[in-house]
DNA sequence: CTGAAAGCGCTAACAT
DNA sequence: ATGTTAGCGCTTTCAG
């Protein structure tokens, strides 16, 4: 194994020299920097990061864990979280919690047995006793929904106000039986805000909701079997011209069940989602949604879990009005 | 923090002691062994990790890449790894890598940045080369199939061996138009194995293969396209009673393609598949399939990569014989 | 069976 | 701007 003492000799320089150049230490000549970089390269060397760690005793890891990794919202959020941390250094282990609470608890304990500087986490049926107890143990930060009570520092948007918007945007373009599509009311937290955020605003326009559809679950699979659902009413006469659905990747599901019955969106059905995932922008129709600024809440999530100040408590975001609501195509 | 320090004050021992204890060292009097687990419970000492591995060289982590994470194949093999070194007290990071080549190596850099004591590959993409660039740098063993010439520790059943076998249960159950559904030539090595497997057996039953039929990739979206053009084909007249899938999740979407154009399998054609996930089992009808030893595929791949003395150098298969290809149910 | 002590590779306080 | 040095928490040789 290669040490800094190695590189220090084969440049000719001091061991402090070269753990200066190594952190970056700013007051180093631009001589000696290249000297070291050289010696660095020709021997290969590669920090031990055992010994960085127990020197500075923070391991250069944070761990994130997520329902589902790599495939529709939280994937795609993964992923930044990923690249933020890589972006300072840090790396960042992954798990996969497909949502029960079981999982996630082995899965946190796993990921603790790392003894990593941070954990991120989007539980989805972890109770406030049990993040009280991890965050016990290490430094927690919340993505994708508040939990309320729950003193953790958490990285969301306005759930309930954007969902409201969304109504809002489905009402003003003429649409008068708008239903919502999501899980019942025992359901995660998210589901729950994003339902009432819909309530709310229909009570503000003197609308009556449309009956409720009940997804199982967050898959397409699921939007697909509610959208049928709704279809069949349809066809039954039950009024109907909107559906607002709790993820984008619902409204992917329902979308394909209307078309399948024959119904056009959004000519016959106006369809919006919630998220922002790139499979509702290629989508046909392209997808109406709530989009999220997820990049900034990668940024704030790793920024929490470090223990940095709070930046801003609210994250933004920004309706995305595209042809499932709108009819209008627009390039993606 | 706790160290060990405090935990041998608070026994009454030497530090030296408890190391014992924590380390599993035998001669510790069952007395003192005792008054220090009490120690480190009322403490709530923890090893650190950083100290371990600064001392002793290992990390206690080893890295895995597959190309999907918790999902068929690779998802079960993955879980499996991680089971058998977490059972070794080892912990284990994981990388999805989608199979391409890019991925496959941004990814492998973000584990080797974690310094694991060994990476466990199923490469898609890679070429020989880069695979000894990695070898070079860590313990390196690789799963799920051999790649020709690289003398890394690969463990692997006998694709080939085990295609044969399964289109000679599909002769002997008296198909006698047998066609391969999987990728072209130009495919990952697994899929060439399987067919030339499927290409041999046939030979030497002395019937000619039916024109093969080409999946894109190995989802089931695929295996649903590749099935809807043999359903076509044998609208057309073709002459077709039986498909070998390259992949189970291949073959669970070609069953769905066939039912949907009116075709029973395997009345009118026999689907078989190869991998053995639980989706087969759970199929309707349930897919005949090559069932590799999975476990010990995860054993032998841990063990191989912590440099232990090599076991088997092939892994076992055996033929599960379900209704797809019998017609006869069996539980699951 | 247990204690003393060396030292893994690195960073940072201190000195120059 | 660079060199010297202590010590992070642990395992392990060497003595007892």
């Amino acid at each position: 194994m290669v040490t800094q003492m190695d590189v220090a000799r084969r440049a000719g320089v001091g061991r402090r020299t070269v753990s200066n150049v190594v952190t970056g230490f700013p007051y180093v000549s631009k001589d000696v920097r290249e000297r070291v970089l050289r010696a660095i390269e020709e021997l290969g060397y590669v920090p031990n990061r055992a010994a960085q760690q127990l020197r500075t005793g923070r391991s250069g890891v944070i761990a994130l864990t997520v329902p589902e990794v790599g495939v529709g919202y939280f994937g795609e959020l993964g992923n930044l979280v990923v690249e933020e941390a890589a972006a300072r250094g840090l790396g960042t282990v992954v798990a996969q919690t497909r949502g029960s609470r079981e999982r996630e608890i082995t899965e946190i304990e796993r990921l603790l047995a790392l003894q990593p500087d941070g954990v991120i986490m989007s539980p989805l049926g972890l109770t406030a006793e049990d993040l009280a107890g991890v965050s016990a143990r290490t430094e927690v930060a919340l993505i994708g929904e508040h939990f309320v009570g729950s003193p953790i520092r958490t990285i969301a948007i306005d759930n309930a106000a954007a969902a409201g918007d969304i109504v809002t945007h489905l009402v003003q373009s003429g649409r008068e039986h708008i239903a919502f599509l999501g899980m019942s009311a025992a359901s995660p937290n998210f589901n729950q805000l994003r339902r009432r955020g819909y309530l709310e605003a229909l009570e503000r326009h003197g609308i009556a909701p449309v009956a409720a559809v009940e997804a199982r679950d967050f898959t397409s699979a699921d939007g697909y079997d509610a959208g049928a659902v709704l279809a069949a009413r349809l066809a039954e006469g039950a009024q109907l011209d909107a559906v607002f659905c709790v993820t984008d990747e619902v409204a992917i599901g329902a979308m394909r069940a209307l078309h399948d019955a024959g119904l056009r969106v959004p000519d016959d059905v106006a369809v919006a989602g919630f998220d922002d995932i790139v499979e509702g922008r290629y989508a046909n129709p392209r997808l109406t949604t709530v989009s999220p600024d997820k990049r900034e809440i990668a940024r704030q999530a790793v920024a929490a879990v470090l223990g940095e100040p709070a930046d801003d408590a609210q994250i933004a975001y920004r309706l995305e009005l595209r042809e499932s609501t709108t009819g209008i195509v627009q390039p993606a």
